[in-house]
DNA sequence: GAATCCATGTAGCAGTTGCTACATTCATAT
DNA sequence: ATATGAATGTAGCAACTGCTACATGGATTC
């Protein structure tokens, strides 16, 4: 017998590793605790619910892709918008990341149909987003910091969708495409 | 008695509708009918399965989306990509758009997780958003015209993104801090 | 008026869902 | 050694899913 608790958190990790697979497709509790190698009978022991299940299993992938995403750029600097953007765009397509990105935008998915536990996991994981890009933003104090901020968040998720639309290929090119965006013609 | 081909036009507006309104949450083809006011046998016997029915409701929600776009922007002229961004972004959270957004992510997010027949919508969807800012796109020769629209597209959606996460109101602020992208410091 | 066919209703099947009641094993405390 | 409680297994329920078999209405055709 092992502890409820060390159960716990290693059923965690199996299902973080399965959303990062195979996003919220399969995610009926039998099919959860397949991939977690327990029965479904102890997924509802270890967890109070579905919601609880699949919210304890986000808030660990929302802290390791905080972990890539900070390990990936620089902390102490601070850049001007389009710079901040290209750098944090160019993430996107990494192969770390891209796993993380393109679950991002089905929870968000689920988060606007209102299905729990998803509302509340998506606006923490924006929130914490947005703080990061604010925090390393360098901006002159008139402007709406933390709309630029948004801004940027809102064109690092759109490539996410590039990717799931049309492959990697298309998104990592408009990643590179970021600096055209401030030319004129 | 109504012929096939009457009902199933009026039953494609009424799902329309019902998905601008509830998103890709309540579609099973008994909540369809409802929304429909038939009975879901009948669905089942204008369209072939539940993915055509879907799959003709999409079709009609994307047609209506690229007319209001086309409305909402002059057709003739040709923008730089900043400021045609500063122009697709402000329709993304006017009233008669931000519903058909909120869907657009979901029906992304649906591709993503293989459903069907969202990747083949979500597919053609794209493909029409890219191909209609290339045509509104001025930039010279030398770019990578495709990744330029991409890019646009990109933060287009993203700001879907950050309406559904956190309210229009940072997304309408975002979308005006566009021109912000563009200044050094 | 008989035959035919399209449109519609009723009922239900088989599979999946989240969740639970109940039984059992095993380790520890007394 | 026995009692207690935590950990795990078995079985299944009730609701919902997409879909279908079958029957029936009504209009059209011959």
């Amino acid at each position: 017998m092992v502890s409820r608790e060390e159960q716990r958190a290693r059923v965690e990790a199996a299902l973080a590793a399965h959303l990062l697979d195979h996003g919220l497709a399969q995610t009926s509790l039998r099919e959860l605790a397949r991939a977690a190698a327990v029965s479904d009978r102890m997924l509802l022991y270890y967890f109070a619910d579905k919601a609880e299940v699949l919210g304890c299993a986000a808030q660990r992938i929302a802290a390791d892709l905080a972990g890539h995403i900070g390990e990936a750029v620089g902390e102490g600097e601070r850049l001007a918008p389009l710079a901040l953007l290209e750098r944090a765009g160019a993430l996107v397509t990494r192969a770390e990341i891209r796993p993380y990105m393109r679950l991002w935008v089905q929870m968000i998915a689920a988060a606007g149909r209102g299905e729990a536990p998803f509302p509340a996991i998506a606006e923490a994981m924006l929130a914490g987003f947005l703080a990061w890009v604010e925090a390393h933003l360098a901006i002159d104090e008139a402007a709406d910091r933390q709309a630029v901020a948004a801004m940027i968040v809102a064109a690092v998720d759109g490539l996410a969708i590039i990717d799931i639309g049309r492959g990697p290929d298309l998104a990592a090119r408009a990643a590179r495409a970021i600096s055209h965006l401030g030319r004129a013609r």
